[in-house]
Formats: C-alpha cells, sequence, structure tokens
DNA sequence: GTACGTGCAAAGGTTTTGCATTACA
DNA sequence: TGTAATGCAAAACCTTTGCACGTAC
C-alpha cells in the first residue's frame, strides 16, 4: 500500500479498500472481481464507483487497462514495462518479466512515435495442459 | 478472393460481399466497419449476419479476433504470425511484418504450451504526430 | 429437399452517465 | 465548508440469441 499513499487522490475507505486489493495482485482482475471483493467489507458498495475509481488511476498511470480479455477489460497494477502470457482454456493471465527491450525494425522507429510495446504469448497453463484435450 | 473459394462454407451473396471487403484489408475493420461496407450493395443486411460470418471465418481460422480496441473487437483477414503497431491517437492498426520467431524465457517454455505470441506496440502514428500534442 | 443462412427483434453483459446524498480534506 | 466521491438507477454500447422465412447446394 506504500505506493498508493501520495497519489493525490482522495482516499476514502472505499479507495482504500479497492487499493489493499490491487496491491500487489497479480490475477489481472476485471471491475467485477474487484467489486466482489471489496463488497465483502463494503456491503453497499456500487459497481460505479469501483470504475470510477479505476479510470482515476488508469489516468495517474498507477493500473494498467488490459485489452487482451475479449469479455472484458481486466486491470493490471504492475504498470513496468512486462509481457502477457494468456491461458486459452482458462483465461489467466500470467506476467512475464521484461528479459529486454522489443526490438522493433528502423523502418517502423521512423515512423511512429513508439511509446511503449509488450509481447502477448497464448498458449495452455500447466494446470489446464492437464485436463485439456488440445 | 481465391483464398476463400473452397473454405467449405456456404457461400451466399452476403458472405462474398463480406470475404470481397475482407480479402486484402489491412484496416483491422470491427464489425461496424464490415456492416457498412456490405450494407452498400445489399441494404437489408443485418449485423447479426455479419457477426454470424465471423464467427465462422474465425473458427475456420480465415480472420482473426483482436482484442486490441478497448471498445469493439476487430478482425484481420492476414492470418500468418504478425505484429501489430496502434497508434494512441487515432486507434489505427497497422501491420508489422514478423521478423523472427519471438524468444520467450526457458522456464516460461517449459511451463505454458504456447500455442502463438505477437508483439502489440503503441504509440503515435505519422498523420497524428503532425497534429496532436503528445 | 434439407440443412443452413438471413434478418428482425429482443436479450445479455459490460461500461458509462446523471443525480441526489454523503464525506473527505 | 466546499469540492469531490458514493450509490442507485437508467442508459449506452457491443455482441449474442431465438425464431420465422428464404436460399445454396
Amino acid at each position: 500500500m506504500q505506493r498508493f499513499r501520495y497519489i493525490g487522490m482522495k482516499l476514502t475507505p472505499q479507495r482504500l479498500a479497492i487499493l489493499d486489493f490491487l496491491d500487489g495482485n497479480t490475477s489481472h482482475p476485471s471491475a467485477e472481481d474487484v467489486f466482489q471483493f471489496v463488497s465483502k467489507r463494503f456491503p453497499t458498495m456500487s459497481l460505479a464507483t469501483v470504475y470510477s475509481t479505476l479510470a482515476v488511476l488508469k489516468k495517474k498511470g498507477e493500473v494498467l487497462e488490459l485489452t487482451i480479455d475479449p469479455d472484458k477489460k481486466r486491470y493490471d497494477p504492475e504498470t513496468s514495462e512486462h509481457h502477457h502470457l494468456i491461458c486459452l482454456s482458462c483465461k489467466r493471465i500470467v506476467d512475464m518479466p521484461s528479459e529486454r527491450r522489443i526490438e522493433l525494425p528502423e523502418r517502423v522507429i521512423q515512423n511512429f512515435t513508439i511509446v511503449k510495446s509488450h509481447i502477448e504469448a497464448y498458449g495452455y497453463c500447466p494446470a489446464c495442459k492437464k485436463t485439456i484435450t488440445v
């Protein structure tokens, strides 16, 4: 939670609970996932509040909005450059540390101004490999 | 259109129009984009038919469903392994030929069974660079 | 002729918006 | 105290589904 202490947003109990859930979370939760967790402590919690808080965090660069899951947006509190492994069966998203910067062709760099880039690798996670017939 | 000739699906006039639009198309259109184009020739065209046809093509491996755009799915008739440049301003998606296979860390390959992987590079396209203050 | 595609309408799921109430700073 | 967050409901989107009718093969 240290990292969220001075991010310049009003810290309500609901927001603290959201930040508590997100800090160090590597599960890449959806808004609904966040809502489910925070609802335990705040039964009157609203999904709209979750979305609103996530929007603020995204704007402040404290979370990334992932567009990997075709069904819903997912959020990642790990904002340093890294890559993702996605299980085609259970949709689990696993972090893959960035080994080195991705090299892009020279003519690409000259045309586009690249801000960030990452790798998405799709496959089957250890748990699903055992049970699923691909 | 050659490539779609023998893909084993009933070829209705509507579907031929969709295939005509997709073949060689590098704009990564959404279902709505496809619908807009095909509607010109078939005013009674239904969005549901577009979605249904895209689902069949996806199943047959003739198009890829891209989850890059947070607002809607987009489709790519180029199914060979390649990467994407995404303009953060106009959301244009540009193909980037795959130079070599992406190397992943050894321990990742041992755990996950990787099926495919690609790079997503975000930045500003030449047109937007000129007009937008980043 | 039959299985399958089409088109319309309705429903489903996620995300956004409006607004009155509440609470942080 | 004033500005901003919360919570509820409704709306906005994209996408899917059900069903009667029509058509490719």
